[in-house]
DNA sequence: GCATGACGGAACGGTTCCGTTCCGTTCCAT
DNA sequence: ATGGAACGGAACGGAACCGTTCCGTCATGC
């Protein structure tokens, strides 16, 4: 998980025993980097200021991580690869949007995570290596879950062929994400009720 | 329109005459201002870099404006309020939409702002005046826009009385904001004709 | 035509940050 | 027990940047 955590065993070396990383240092670094990212950005965080939150040494940073920018990056994609995305397959396209758009808003919900998904969508625009990272590892499998949902239902004759799928994978997305991570309103069930309806129906009439 | 170009014309001071902030030294900070906004966030931005690719002094950007953070939260401002939002009045809901997501997409086309908007969304979480000037510039007109249409809507019978206004300003602004910011896919005249077609489906939908 | 003040350029002090290096201490596998 | 390595802490060189100040030059409005 950690790319600079190897034991450097050198050739010769006797390596007749030793310390190891600690892992509750590691964890103490990976808490105060998210919440410094939560408040910061990327652009403000400094390696520093996650060391005194950490309450720990800079030395034990640069021990893990080459660089500020490869701990970022790493850091994000492994607590998102947890986070897997879901496919729901419940046989029906309303409830199978249902259950999509929750776990959507579970994963938005945490303020830590939305505060730091917007500062690195934009990021993303400045840093090809973190945009690839989040490419693959965050948009490619949400948006792959999409797809499938609205294949299955063309397939079960729910939705007309003719659907563009680019559309309705973006209208899968687009509202739920615009109203956590920028309007910031309410997304209760009763919301998410009238959400789901409401696509399903934009969905029927996306077609050419 | 620049803040702190007043003239200081303090007391007693004839002020005989004199010298004046050359237009061409605004014209060309501005623009070096707004290029290195998109290439590089505004963090990332130094008003050192701002004025070597204006060809500029430094004490040129702060004969005009106070700081760095004034500076850009007014070339913001003044750049979008130049830009008014519509509100189209056309009689009928399907050429209103058509017609509004035609100005929000002339709007986002320009690159510059595009990659420019995100960072700012991003830097808003961040820097409680940026953010109040987005709110009152960018946003709030343009729900308002779009609030406005809905309500016509609504009066002329197309829509249901019941409709989450809420959730139907969303449809109008987060699929093709997701779509030219995010997902930088294609957003021509067909693809339009069949998003208002179903954002049109969808708003009929979204009642209580 | 003449004073006023903006101009480009350069330098500066002060701050912040990155990444490295060095301590003396503490943990841990052997 | 013992030794190797990670630990917290501190300091460092080097770089970048903000905002200010000073120049000699040059455009401009009275």
């Amino acid at each position: 998980m950690l790319g600079s955590m190897r034991a450097q065993q050198k050739k010769g070396r006797p390596a007749t025993g030793g310390a190891a990383l600690r892992q509750r240092v590691t964890e103490a670094i990976t808490e105060a980097a998210f919440a410094e990212l939560a408040e910061a950005g990327y652009a403000r965080m400094s390696m520093e200021s996650v060391a005194r939150r950490a309450e720990v040494g800079k030395a034990a940073l640069y021990r893990r991580w080459p660089s500020k920018q490869a701990m970022v990056t790493e850091l994000i994609r492994s607590k998102v690869t947890d986070a897997l995305p879901p496919t729901p397959a419940t046989g029906a396209l309303h409830t199978d949007l249902r259950e999509l758009f929750a776990t959507f808003r579970g994963q938005l919900a945490n303020p830590l995570l939305a505060r730091i998904a917007a500062g690195l969508l934009a990021e993303a625009s400045h840093d090809d290596a973190l945009a690839e990272g989040l490419h693959t590892g965050v948009t490619a499998p949400r948006r792959a879950a999409a797809r499938a949902i609205l294949q299955g239902a063309i397939d079960r004759g729910e939705l007309p062929p003719g659907l563009d799928l680019d559309l309705g994978t973006d209208l899968l997305i687009a509202p739920l994400a615009f109203r956590i991570l920028v309007t910031q309103g309410r997304s209760d069930d009763e919301y998410l009720e009238t959400l789901t309806t409401a696509i399903e129906a934009a969905l029927r009439a996306a077609a050419h």
